[in-house]
DNA sequence: AGATTAGGCCGCCATT
DNA sequence: ACAATGGCGGCCTAAT
């Protein structure tokens, strides 16, 4: 994604690979299973590239990915607009990076819509595009057909959302491992932490929440991890999300879901029991949290996922 | 599914 | 003066 001329995303070794056409300024990405569709080109990782250029891709792709553009004001040229427009019409999903939001924004693709932008153009997108409500403080927002990320970093992340939602979780985590970034950030979290380096290892409230990693499937209250933490329930949710970003709740049903995920992907447990070994009550709660995070229900989500053993 | 209840989150403030 | 802390009350979310 950071590649500056139209080149690869990730790398060879990973499912995703993002191509740009020179004159307009459109990523095209396209994800696919061994034996999909198009000019399958082989790899390591056992996902096959399907490369495409100009235009005519958007044409034809899932997924459109705007990167980000230098003057966020000037016009784009109506044939582009109007690629997006049909895409987006027809059903692929569109997602921007950074301010390349401000190029959805001249389509009319973010009326009516959330999105998120760089934090240093919240304001003039909200200006820009008065029909769009501009989230400012998140990495990135997924409406389901129309992704936007805050700064570069957070269309890593997005994208590895966009990874994770294709692929599932273990294939994000190898692209994460390979490209050497965290393997899961919400979007949600702000994208402003107090501290500007995550403390690492054994800093902070980071032993706290190896601790608590350890105990997913156990009812921890904040009240117990404070008690971890030596210090007030009050001040640990303070330092957490001034480490995190998050609340100690949401982070920690976060990390549920992901461990839910991991063990649909890899098992064959009832789902009753993934609920149970993830610290969800019953399987009711895990349904419920795992729709809201990633729109589907666990035994869907199984079936898409499930790696052969 | 809907209502009740327990627990979490956050602004505010006094204290250290 | 200043920064960090922790308790309280009210609102909101999650669990039952």
């Amino acid at each position: 994604v950071l590649a500056p001329e139209g080149v690869v995303a990730f790398d060879l070794a990973t499912p995703c690979q993002v191509f740009r056409s020179a004159p307009s300024g459109v990523y095209d990405v396209r994800v696919c299973a061994p034996g999909g569709p198009g000019s399958p080109v082989p790899t390591t990782s056992g996902f096959d590239l399907v490369v495409a250029h100009g235009l005519e891709a958007v044409a034809a792709a899932g997924t459109v990915i705007v990167p980000g553009v230098e003057d966020v004001r000037a016009p784009r040229p109506p044939e582009l607009l109007g690629a997006l427009r049909e895409a987006s019409a027809r059903g692929a999903r569109i997602v921007s990076i950074c301010t390349g939001a401000f190029v959805l924004g001249q389509a009319g693709l973010l009326d009516g819509r959330r999105a998120a932008t760089h934090w240093g153009y919240a304001d003039l997108l909200a200006e820009c595009c008065p029909g769009a409500a501009v989230e400012r403080d998140v990495l990135y927002v997924d409406e389901g057909d129309l992704l936007t990320s805050a700064g570069v970093a957070a269309g890593i992340d997005l994208c590895l959302h966009l990874v994770r939602r294709d692929l599932g979780a273990e294939a994000a985590n190898r692209v994460a491992r390979r490209i050497v970034v965290a393997p899961h950030r919400a979007g949600g979290q702000a994208q402003f932490t107090e501290r500007p380096v995550p403390p690492a290892g054994d800093e902070g409230l980071a032993p706290t929440r190896a601790w608590m990693l350890e105990r997913l499937d156990e009812p921890l209250t904040v009240a117990d991890m404070a008690a971890h933490a030596c210090c007030s329930p009050r001040t640990f949710a303070r330092r957490f999300r001034a480490e995190t970003g998050t609340t100690p709740l949401q982070w920690f049903l976060g990390e549920r879901v992901l461990a839910a995920r991991r063990l649909l992907e890899a098992s064959d447990l009832p789902v009753e029991l993934v609920a149970a070994r993830c610290g969800f009550g019953t399987a009711a709660g895990l349904r419920d949290h795992f729709r809201r995070a990633c729109q589907t229900t666990p035994t869907a989500y199984r079936s898409a996922f499930r790696t052969a053993a």
